[in-house]
DNA sequence: CGCCATCTTGATGATCCTCAAAGGGTGTGG
DNA sequence: CCACACCCTTTGAGGATCATCAAGATGGCG
């Protein structure tokens, strides 16, 4: 069954032209651009964050990717594939729009940045919901979302335990859990529930890499790998 | 720790110009390209089939996506994300190099098209892995498989079971498991592990979204959804 | 025929989802 | 200002699913 949320929907509060492309701000919660509207327009965060969710039939979210200040989205073709959303009051500057067929020369060089882009948070959101446990998930999901702020002090988690959980294909009940743990463990500190500051990065990354120390109550091993030795013998030496 | 295999590591077996490219063979296991290396070329698969590999320093595979004859891979920025392999023999055109910064006009969209076609890979793949249960993502995986083979009869799997596990984050116990399941509950038959005919489309595809019937063992149900209401409407209506 | 890789199947246990309930923060109305 | 409702978060107990350990079955190949 779905649980659906009253959020109101409502427009852009203001706009403003300001340089290239358009100046929109959205409230939290509000939807810049629905799954499956024409992909006229892609977008620049300039303040905010805002998530693209994939949403499927049944009711599942799956939350792609999650875009802060100087982060673009919105590059699909024909329609979007997933939907935007506000996860915090935002400002975004709707950068461009035909591209495509009639696309200039002069413009390709964004596009195909915004393109690759697109394809790097693609390989993100497969790299966590790769890591098998939860524990990983969670870890390599703080670490990668802490790259996205400045300095090592504590930082201010924008999203909900619901859009962790929809990004990692976890419940909600897992992700508070495991950062409770985590909490216990001295990996993490936590403020608040958003206000996060990573303690130990090492125990972290070790986490996220499945190479949890074995005295430790979260232990898992990673499942046999089934890998090419060629291949890997190319990455990391034979 | 890793298992390696033993896959001989051995160039392409044979070269000619023949149009646009290169045609390029090579043996089932072999290297196309590894991870990291330059990424100066793109290819098209002409027969047979290639997997995309991620690899991780602990040894976790993760494969991102099969790609058969007509499709594209490669189109990565700088340095190639994955390692790209031979599932079988493949016959391959290189087609061609040095987008980018020095790209003419002329190539502008057949790179457009590739770097979509990686991001639609991309995104299937997020979607088979945000499937939760192991029915759920085997369903999703038989149907977009099957897609790409032409007539409604028995098609070869080419890819092992363990490619399978690695592109589901699942184990070759639980693939080979839940495809035991199927053929007792006729929603498939196989002739050989290889040989897969799908007999109940419907059901698999219910099974894919989550619909299982409660009357039968394989029995899940998919976790309560966090979604945007407004966004929902849009969609599927209000 | 034996070896080896792959696939299958069974038993057991860990992880995580479900169900349930309680705590904390915020906004609204009395 | 306080009471209340609502939402988000946290935590506990129990059970379903899937990974692990283990052992056979099957098929290809020298």
């Amino acid at each position: 069954m779905l649980r659906l949320r009253g959020y109101t929907e409502i427009g852009p509060k203001s706009r403003s032209t300001n340089g290239p492309g358009t100046i929109l701000k959205f409230r939290k919660g509000e939807i810049v651009y629905a799954q499956g509207d024409p992909a006229t327009d892609w977008f620049e965060v300039m303040l905010g964050t805002v998530r693209t969710c994939l949403l499927y039939s049944d009711g599942h979210r799956q939350l792609t990717g999650f875009f802060y200040p100087g982060d673009v989205f919105g590059f699909d073709s024909g329609r979007y594939a997933s939907s935007a959303e506000a996860v915090t009051a935002v400002t975004l500057r709707r950068c461009g729009r035909g591209f495509g067929e009639d696309m200039q020369p002069s413009e390709v060089p964004p596009v195909h940045g915004a393109l690759r882009s697109a394809l790097d948070s693609a390989h993100a959101c497969i790299f966590l919901l790769g890591r098998r446990t939860a524990a990983e998930r969670l870890a390599a999901f703080l670490l990668e979302t802490a790259k996205r702020f400045p300095v090592e002090k504590p930082f201010e988690l924008p999203m909900s335990r619901a859009d962790i959980a929809d990004h990692l294909g976890l419940t909600i009940h897992t992700v508070s859990r495991t950062l409770s743990e985590f909490v216990r463990r001295d990996l993490i500190s936590l403020d608040s529930p958003q206000s996060v500051m990573i303690t130990d990065y090492e125990g972290l990354r070790q986490l996220s890499d499945g190479d949890d120390d074995a005295d430790l109550p979260l232990k898992n091993v990673r499942p046999h790998a089934h890998v090419n030795s060629a291949s890997l013998a190319a990455i990391y030496g034979s």
